[in-house]
DNA sequence: ATACCCATGTAAGACGTTACATGATTTG
DNA sequence: CAAATCATGTAACGTCTTACATGGGTAT
């Protein structure tokens, strides 16, 4: 039961619609949670109804009007009340993952294409989340950001974010790299 | 539908039980895919009727009676079929990162009290990796290994695996040791 | 013209988690 | 002698994914 805590979180730092949060949620973008639009218009709807956030009718002209969503008290204490919760520990649920796992067994030069494939997500993820995290920082250095800056917890999550896909991006071009040369060896004989 | 090629990879290595699969896809193990024992059970009940596993009983005296699974020739077929589907990105569902960004508006005692747990649990996966990977290279180094060893799959994924725990407990003692300054920059004045 | 963006949902089905059930044997 | 390990499941419930539905406005 995360997700609830998840949007919470999102609408702390500001007032969002479904649609904008679908987007926040997205796989491209989500840097803390992944969440699908249907999912979020739903928990939205639940969340409303156990008054821990409430939503304004947002009329516009030339679109469609929208409901924007705050965190209430309630909504607050919940997500406190969630803080001191232990979390169950994360764990990997990858495609990928179970490619290569069975590595000795497929196709090399397919498994090769798709952590190629994979290395190149991570550096577009990478690009996004540098940016991120510079908008975040401004025109201060990060030392003096982390020391002073306001919404901190956004960008402790998106270093988070950076760090995995970097470690994504490198462990793909590494086994990449160890696939091909065996391949190699293999063909020499 | 990867559970069952979690599965099938997993038995690539070797004929397994329910019970021993179980063990292999735990929380605490689990460097490729999760899964809980339930779960195997009835997926290899699944896979068996397809005819992608066979299992043949084993009976014990001293212990109950078990089934091990092989993977057939249809079984191998559907693993080099999923391997050359493409996959969809793996994304990221994980309390702690809610609970982090969130970080502004809660108790900072708290958060760090669970940013320090979770890197012990990383640092507890770190030796345990550490130790597999040890295990399975024997006494070769790691540059003769990848060159030469045979199942490079699990090694591959172990590695990730590792790499990311490395990466877990690098920013959850970072993320911990900033919001201590931040706190302690506050009660200052 | 065609496609994408805004904006919000419903419904069905697949997948994952929690709780329950059983029972002998080994380890501390 | 209590707890953990071996060994296999069933049943109920909760969560996530896939497919469908609608309709105006904006960009190429």
């Amino acid at each position: 039961m995360a997700l609830r805590h998840a949007v919470l979180a999102a609408l702390l730092e500001e007032e969002l619609s479904g649609y904008q949060l679908a987007k926040a949620f997205d796989l491209g973008v989500a840097n803390f949670w992944h969440a699908l639009p249907q999912q979020l218009y739903a928990e939205l709807a639940r969340l409303e109804a156990d008054g821990l956030v409430s939503g304004r009718e947002v009329v516009q002209d030339t679109r469609p009007n929208k409901r924007l969503f705050t965190v209430t008290d309630a909504g607050l204490a919940e997500l406190e009340r969630f803080a001191t919760s232990a979390d169950k520990p994360s764990f990997i649920r990858d495609d990928l993952l179970v490619k290569v796992q069975a590595a000795d067994h497929l196709d090399a030069g397919e498994l090769i294409a798709r952590l190629e494939e994979r290395a190149e997500v991570a550096d577009a993820k990478i690009e996004l989340f540098g940016g991120l995290l510079r908008r975040m920082r401004g025109d201060r250095s990060e030392e003096e950001f982390l020391r002073d800056g306001d919404r901190i917890g956004p960008y402790l999550t998106c270093r988070r974010g950076l760090a995995f896909e970097e470690g994504n991006r490198d462990w793909c071009r590494w086994s990449a790299a160890i696939l091909r040369e065996r391949r190699a060896a293999h063909a020499e004989r």
